[in-house]
DNA sequence: TTGCATTACGAAAGTCGTAATCATG
DNA sequence: CATGATTACGACTTTCGTAATGCAA
């Protein structure tokens, strides 16, 4: 189970070939086949079919402990190497769309007000990649958003030791289409909503959404990607639903409104992600944020 | 970093010196200064200061990373095996001492009558220990005891994705020597028992109780060791206070009274965890203790 | 001097690439 | 057949052990 090979072992099974995946690695086809081979020898089990080339049951397995496996392994590395570093001037945020909310663009602005040499690189990802990005360091904080109950922790995705902290919460409304028979209303019960049909969107995740409400929220149309304005767009034409900050969607914009939420209580909830910091710049700002 | 020298490298950070490491993973002395020597060239930082060895500020931070890493990597091998292997008429349980309750045992006794065949093992070891050895696949199932608020998770160590229920919750009660003033007592707050002299005991993790109630708890003594007979025959002596389960600790027990807590409410609890069991023995017993 | 880590060096094993071979759609 | 995985084999690299060397109590 040596990483090198496993790391083969998931390329290989994301191409979907040996070649391609020679290929992506710089390796030779054959290199990547005594590789898998090895692999295979060492657990004793086939992983790969082939032709097509396509994990087995016992390869599926492995692939789910692969990647967060290899990734806890890049995030110690880079922790350590990390922590014998000097201090830089050079910040870097990763934040997912909703994460960098208005109030905490302030209080970063406010914390760069007071140290003017510090530079700040600001990165939108989704959350997986927030998390990936702390963990390896490339990010000094991240900030993740998603939908919580009152003061209940979002737990980010696991990608190795990490302090989070709580750095925001607002209400949450359902955006509607400006001609919705529901759209006059002054709030909204979700469960009178689980039959409607819902958008699914990395902006709102409908899995999160039904676990913390119920069954329910059938799919009318996915979007792939992180622009607001888009999904807005989207419930703007009848499309379906979806769940906004409060803020995001105030008034009516863009021929979509937004209702509250009367029940479940349910808040958009942004956490502050970061490895160990050591004292510095990296330290102030996550100090800053918190508030 | 090689998970082969990473090894190397808690041995002999435990150890303390490379010639005692070489014993322990029979090598020579040459070879495990060969791979210090290596992963310190390939992070560019000295880890170990030697004579004394001891781990450098960045060798304590690795060490840090190092063995859950490990323990993940040894639980992904053991977890894809077993998800290829034939299913087995031997069960192997790991609990914590006070995580095997007596309707745990009864839950398990009635199991067993249906499957007359089963060979079970239990083996008894705290709580860390019994989530590596869940996550190895040493151990089928885990039982794990904690404090905390009702119905509120345990939390165990991470030791890699691993499936958690709540088995059980008590009340709590408190063991005093049966002389002691607040004896006598129908119930008593914690908080009022935060500047008596507790016992420092894996049974009952002090840490744990000041998360949960707040700061205080003063040790007056450390007990090392899983015997409940011995902690209540220190607590009858007078050596300090701990907290026990209600039925272990019911009316007045060798010379030591529990007395109910009765602020903050806090139960003991029962959990257990196991990693994705194939359908078979395992998870037939899993679902009978979760009752 | 002694215990223990390091260095030098040769033997063994491992890893990759080239090229031939094999299997399958 | 043609594409793409596997096998054979040689060159190169890595890693270990033996033995000599260095270093501090």
């Amino acid at each position: 189970m040596d990483p090198h090979l496993l790391t083969t072992f998931v390329t290989v099974a994301r191409c979907g070939s040996f070649s391609a995946a020679a290929a992506e690695l710089g390796y030779t086809q054959s290199a990547i086949s005594q590789q898998i081979a090895a692999l295979e020898a060492d657990l004793g089990l086939p992983l790969l079919s082939r032709r097509p080339v396509e994990p087995t049951p016992a390869g599926r397995r492995l692939l789910e402990h692969a990647e967060p496996l290899l990734l806890r392994l890049r995030a110690a590395r880079a922790d350590v190497l990390r922590s014998a570093a000097a201090p830089r001037d050079r910040i870097a945020l990763a934040v997912t769309p909703l994460g960098f909310t208005a109030a905490l663009a302030d209080r970063l602005a406010r914390a760069r007000a007071a140290r003017p040499r510090l530079e700040v690189t600001v990165v939108t990802c989704g959350r997986e990649r927030v998390a990936a990005l702390v963990a390896e360091g490339e990010a000094d904080l991240g900030l993740v958003d998603g939908l919580a109950a009152p003061s209940d922790p979002l737990r980010p995705p696991d990608a190795g030791p990490m302090t989070t902290a709580g750095v925001g919460e607002e209400d949450v409304v359902v955006a509607l289409p400006a001609g919705h028979p529901l759209a006059g209303r002054a709030a909204l019960r979700l469960a009178d909503l689980a039959d409607a049909r819902w958008l699914r969107t990395p902006l709102c995740p409908l899995s999160r959404l039904r676990a913390l409400v119920g069954d329910g929220f059938p799919v009318a149309l996915e979007h792939r990607g992180d622009d607001v304005r888009t999904l807005i767009a989207l419930v703007a034409a009848g499309h379906g639903l979806t769940l906004l900050p409060a803020t995001v969607l105030g008034g009516a914009v863009a021929g979509a409104v937004g209702v509250p939420v009367s029940a479940p209580r349910l808040v958009h909830r942004v956490e502050l992600l970061h490895g160990t910091l050591p004292p510095g710049p990296a330290a102030d700002l996550a100090r800053a944020l918190t508030g």
